[in-house]
DNA sequence: CCTTGAACCTGCGGGC
DNA sequence: TGCCCGCAGGTTCAAG
């Protein structure tokens, strides 16, 4: 499901109702998911609290009282819900927090890419998740020098070069086809020919797209939820992505001569984008 | 080091 | 109706 709109969205979500609450109740409904789950996860978790949920990347950071995180990745397919007493567990509930308050926290991922870590925050960014991870996008560290210094000599496609969270983080296959469209740059671009006022425009388009996506509630193309259940609607607003076949939003070109917004496939994943707008 | 492709899973929609 | 195929928001690992 998620990029970081989405993950965002959820985190947004769950701070509020998270936050100085405990955990009395942790409830493991299979080993693990992609991964087993930590092995001390359920001890460390029942009597501790929660002090606030943040968010890395497309991680969602639980962070703990006493200096622990409890982290979470929904892959493709995961969802965080808030539920109340008496929730009967779904398939593909894989972890269910109840809180003292009588809230419960379900993590339900059908697909199981998901990740669920357990790390102390000091250490964090030690981890090989976040070792390597690159520059926030809303954040000051991103800018087009920024940018463009990370795409430096790499021959792939700027597309596959914008979901490598070693370039940037956050941004994954919806995102990048629509950030450069709205950026103007074709998504077959050699990555390290952008760079300069390219690499601007491309920086300040990565962070419109995414933060229009935030204000949306993210992107629900099928699991992506909101923690309490509601749909985000960005998705309404694509320029692009999956729109093969339609005509471009922004050029008035014939779409019977340039057959309007193409779908190619890189790096195994769909991109879509306007053949006369983005060069 | 870089790049590519497969693998990990389930579910859904379309075509026959 | 049923079956098979392709496709889906991500990351990681192996191989070239």
């Amino acid at each position: 499901m998620p990029e970081l709109p989405e993950v965002e969205t959820v985190c947004r979500g769950l701070d509020p109702v998270l936050r100085a609450q405990e955990i009395v109740r942790v409830e493991l409904r299979r080993e693990g998911l992609r991964k087993p789950f930590p092995p001390h996860l359920k001890k460390t978790l029942e009597k501790a609290t929660i002090a606030h949920v943040a968010r890395r990347a497309k991680y969602i950071l639980i962070h703990l009282r006493g200096g622990q995180i409890l982290v979470i990745h929904l892959g493709m397919s995961g969802r965080v819900l808030i539920e109340s007493k008496g929730y009967a567990p779904k398939t593909h509930d894989h972890l269910i927090l109840h809180l003292k308050n009588g809230r419960i926290i379900v993590l339900n991922d059908p697909r199981r890419f998901g990740i669920v870590l357990l790390l102390d925050a000091d250490k964090m960014n030690e981890h090989p998740a976040f070792r390597q991870l690159g520059p926030e996008p809303l954040s000051n560290e991103f800018s087009g020098p920024a940018l463009a210094a990370r795409l430096k000599g790499k021959k792939i496609a700027i597309k596959t070069a914008l979901m490598d969270q070693r370039v940037v983080v956050g941004v994954g296959n919806i995102y990048a086809s629509e950030a450069l469209f709205l950026a103007g740059i074709s998504p077959k671009r050699p990555a390290r020919l952008v760079a300069g006022d390219r690499a601007e425009r491309l920086v300040g388009a990565i962070c419109t797209v995414l933060k229009k996506a935030i204000a949306a509630g993210g992107s629900t193309l099928r699991d992506h939820r909101r923690v309490d259940g509601e749909l985000g609607y960005f998705q309404h607003h694509f320029s692009v992505y999956g729109r093969a076949g339609k005509a471009c939003p922004d050029c008035t070109c014939d779409i019977m001569k340039t057959k309007g917004i193409r779908r190619i496939v890189q790096g195994g994943r769909a991109t879509f984008y306007c053949p006369v707008k983005q060069k």
